[in-house]
DNA sequence: AGCCGGAGATAAACCGGTTTAGCTAGGGTC
DNA sequence: GACCCTAGCTAAACCGGTTTATCTCCGGCT
């Protein structure tokens, strides 16, 4: 088998190769007549343009980038990815080319390469740091880029993202409204920008708020938990940085005969079937949505507009059996 | 910013381009003085081959196409395939292209496109149905293809699959040796090969079994174990096709108060977080390394071996709260 | 001495597009 | 009638590789 390439459309309408460029691609230079007959040649012959083809002479590549660094067996769990590409496959026509890495080094080599061959049109950066090398990479490689999920903006990148700081302090003003007093805080990385924004509105929120370090594994979950109600004055409410370690939160305390909601209110970052299921008060978003929104930005930047940021709506807590009154003194 | 191209190195080195490409090739027609000293000249300059270039020349594309329908909603659930990504992501050093499409057309096409614009090296092949189109467009068409999950040879193309029909027939025995008489089963869709390995085993164990079909979303499981826990003489025990349904099924119950496991017991296909935290016992499968399984066969596929079966190991019973004895009758 | 063969290299064609330079014919202007 | 524009098209270069045809040189064999 053999697909048409522009040379036979070029023999079968009798006119040149660039001349069926021109016309395909609706630009100036061939008459009305010709265009329409290369048109219509073209549409019975089947013809595709070869997208390899047009990469190499500096055009489009038909594909956006994005690289995940993570120990791929963790990836699995985390619904929030897939969710987030669902939601960008949605709003996309191009395909997206998916690679999982496992040190930032390889992430930036690897968005490096794909610039360098032409491979992507533009790339979606996620899990932004503190102060992340990519921005200024993009920058310097002229690769359009959207921030996903990093708060404020980042040099001249567009960013798409959502008010942690605000989500935060709601989060805890329901809790306080409750009657609680002793809140505590299952982090999330601590190097990840998101993690500091909501570790910032905690403490401005919370007096002598407690945090503890996890790493969105139910293990650290749980551990985290276990350390938390084993303190002299335990916490009477734990907001947790994802749905995986509020989960096996809710499963320690439940084993160590912790009631909850009339001992410990619990409330989950990011909403899912598991929180559904557990019935566990949880901060949601529209991450299906947040993907799209975010694929709307990069298409945008890639077809030339400049960058801008785009406030996702604010996370809105889904109140379930896992949160109530704290517990009388 | 620019990066170095073979010209460049040519040009360095003092040799031809053609020189330069068998050099770093590792093809005779270059002496060993010249091939270390291309080597090393490309080394210097930081050389990174462009793919897009060597794709057009019907070389490698250095990566591998996955085409999902589905419609891009429901796809955030189905933590089923993003397991399935990650582990075949972990045996791959090239990128997948992903692609989610709401049609088998647009499927079809889509493999097409891509094979004709050599934008993949292999594809792997899912949700396989009875009898696919798609395994004979692979053949057709050349492209390197990997059947997952669809039990049974195909054609030329090499498979990795899981029996599920032993595995139902032990699921249904287990539910025997309980004493459950009257089984049922809330299946997938119809049309997928895997359901109807599933209904033949189901058929030849169970007398008098009660299928009832689903789609594999919550709505579904419920509808259909409302239908099923309705009648005059309701099933003791139901095996659900996905945890999805099971959950939800499980939630049915629950609120029409039929107790689990004392008046019904519930079985899963497919195990997840959502099983463990719901107690369910669930027929569980490593799609990780199913994953990573399917992306050996594909690399070695393309790499010229011929196609060969391979076949996962059995799906493994996972017991929890939700199966035991049946009811008294 | 004459012939053959092979190693080592190069130039050029090719993949399938885009883009630029150049050519031709027709119309308008003075 | 000479001159200039422009529309419409073609030929050719180009993108960055691979591959093929060709050319040269050198050694071995008869």
């Amino acid at each position: 088998m053999k697909r048409p390439t522009i040379k036979d459309i070029a023999a079968a309408a009798g006119v040149s190769k660039g001349a069926v460029s021109l016309a395909l691609n609706g630009r100036s230079g061939v008459s009305e007549l010709t265009r329409s007959r290369v048109l219509e040649v073209a549409s019975t012959l089947g013809y595709r343009p070869s997208v390899t083809a047009r990469a190499l002479s500096s055009a489009s590549a038909d594909a956006v980038g994005l690289v995940l660094v993570r120990p791929p067996r963790a990836l699995g769990d985390e619904a929030f990815f897939f969710q987030l590409i669902a939601g960008m496959q949605s709003e996309m026509s191009c395909a997206l080319l998916l690679q999982v890495v496992d040190s930032r080094e390889a992430e930036i080599a690897l968005y490096q390469r794909w610039w360098a061959e032409h491979r992507v049109d533009g790339v979606f950066l996620v899990d932004l740091l503190v102060s992340d090398p990519r921005v200024e990479l993009m920058s310097a490689l002229g690769l359009p880029a959207v921030v996903v999920g990093g708060a404020g903006h980042h040099g001249e990148l567009a960013s798409v993202w959502a008010d942690d700081y605000a989500a935060m302090t709601s989060v805890v003003e329901y809790l306080k409204s409750l009657g609680h007093q002793r809140i505590a805080r299952v982090a999330g990385l601590a190097s990840l920008l998101h993690t500091v924004r909501r570790d910032a509105a905690f403490a401005s929120s919370v007096v002598d708020g407690v945090v503890v370090a996890g790493d969105y594994t139910a293990e650290s979950g749980a551990r985290a938990t276990r350390e938390l109600l084993g303190r002299a004055a335990p916490p009477t409410a734990i907001v947790y940085d994802n749905d995986v370690m509020a989960v096996a939160g809710a499963e320690v305390a439940a084993s160590l005969g912790v009631a909850v909601p009339s001992e410990l209110s619990i409330v989950a970052w990011d909403d899912s079937v598991l929180c559904q299921h557990g019935r566990l008060t949880a901060l949601a978003r529209d991450t299906f949505a947040f993907g799209a929104r975010a694929a709307r930005a990069l298409v945008a930047v890639i077809d030339g507009a400049s960058p801008t940021d785009v406030e996702d709506v604010l996370p809105e807590l889904v109140v379930r059996g896992s949160t109530g009154a704290a517990p009388a003194v």
